[in-house]
DNA sequence: AAGTCCCGCCAATTG
DNA sequence: CAATTGGCGGGACTT
């Protein structure tokens, strides 16, 4: 009685992402009642393994969202304590004595010698904690540390990976250190601070810096889960952007190898969803639904004129199904529900959902 | 082919 | 010493 009529669920991986699961993980945590975290229990609620809320934590905890309070039990501090916490990175970028630490770091041989003074998060010292360095949170703090310390809000991937590393040769270490820097980009996308797109030139991947958006960042909670829904429905693409104008430095832009100096000033302004609806035509961009994928829809045909639209937000909402049967995920179910609903009516209702290509 | 990044082995850390 | 954390990178999925 537990899975009738399992329709093998075509596996994606998208439902399986870091940031999926990590906007789940917020949709689930970030509220008032949230006061203590079990490591245990996120794992079984989210239905992963326990490996992959580590991932997410550590993340979290680097920008102060959350604390460990004590083994398997975290602390919710909220996106409210983000500010503080970005404030500290700033400000901890400026000690040391001569060179900075947080970024390229020799790491030749074995005088792992790190800063010896302490700049985040006290660094009992040089001894084997050589862990430390290469650990997410680290990394994740000196990532953000990027943006803060430079009023460049546009980082190319390479870029990061060469700034975060200085061992910029071997390609092996540099592998590694990319897939890290996509994990914590996942989940820094999903809270928002951050946005992954491309450069203008080149079609390079980069990443957007967004802080926390602009105005009332507090207590705006049901703003940002529902503002990631609608997100998720259109696809990477959601927040097109448009450039004011810009103030691109001609000379050579990139050397630099102590730190990024402002000189790119970038006006940015997301667009609202209206005009994504444009873009989606019929071809390449395609809506995805979060965990809950909706089951009628995705296997409609798709050949070039109609592809039977759903009309009525009703039939729209009974194709769907949770992939998910716990309890914990029903509440997020309903809210997904909601935010759809409002999206639905707001958008899709003057152009119908056309369809999901694989 | 190149870019993403899921998955989980297994070594540090903890308690 | 068992349990908890969490580097690390093979290789599966996307583009």
């Amino acid at each position: 009685m537990a899975e009738s009529s399992s329709r093998h669920y075509a596996y994606s991986r998208k439902q399986k992402s870091l940031g999926l699961l990590c906007s789940n993980f917020l949709s689930m945590y970030n509220n008032d009642a949230t006061e203590f975290i079990g490591l245990d229990e996120a794992a079984v609620k989210l239905g992963v393994e326990r490996r992959r809320i580590y991932d997410i934590v550590n993340v979290l905890e680097s920008v102060g969202v959350l604390t460990r309070k004590a083994k398997n039990k975290y602390t919710w501090k909220g996106f409210g304590a983000i500010p503080k916490a970005l404030q500290d990175l700033k400000i901890s970028y400026e000690d040391d004595d001569e060179d900075d630490e947080g970024f390229s770091n020799p790491n030749t041989g074995s005088q792992t010698e790190t800063s010896r003074s302490s700049s985040v998060l006290k660094s009992s010292s040089s001894k084997v904690d050589n862990r430390r360095e290469k650990s997410l949170g680290l990394l994740t703090q000196n990532f953000v540390k990027l943006f803060l310390c430079s009023n460049v809000e546009l980082i190319s991937l390479d870029e990061v990976a060469r700034l975060l590393l200085g061992d910029a040769h071997n390609t092996s270490v540099m592998r590694t250190k990319v897939r890290r820097l996509y994990d914590i980009a996942n989940v820094l996308s999903s809270m928002n601070l951050i946005e992954k797109t491309h450069t203008l030139d080149t079609r390079k991947p980069a990443f957007r810096w967004l802080g926390l958006g602009g105005k009332s960042e507090k207590g705006s909670a049901d703003a940002f889960v529902l503002n990631e829904s609608k997100r998720r429905m259109f696809g990477t693409d959601v927040t097109n952007i448009s450039f004011k104008k810009t103030k691109v430095e001609s000379s050579n832009d990139q050397n630099s190898n102590r730190c990024i100096k402002p000189q790119t000033h970038i006006k940015v302004e997301l667009l609202a969803h209206r005009k994504c609806l444009e873009d989606s035509k019929q071809g390449s961009k395609s809506y995805q639904f979060g965990p809950f994928a909706p089951m009628n829809l995705t296997k409609i045909g798709n050949s070039e004129n109609g592809a039977k639209p759903v009309h009525d937000w009703e039939s729209l909402a009974s194709t769907y199904r949770p992939q998910y049967h716990n309890q914990a995920l029903k509440d997020l179910f309903s809210h997904y529900m909601e935010a759809w609903k409002s999206w639905y009516s707001e958008v899709a209702g003057k152009n119908p959902i056309q369809q999901i290509s694989g």
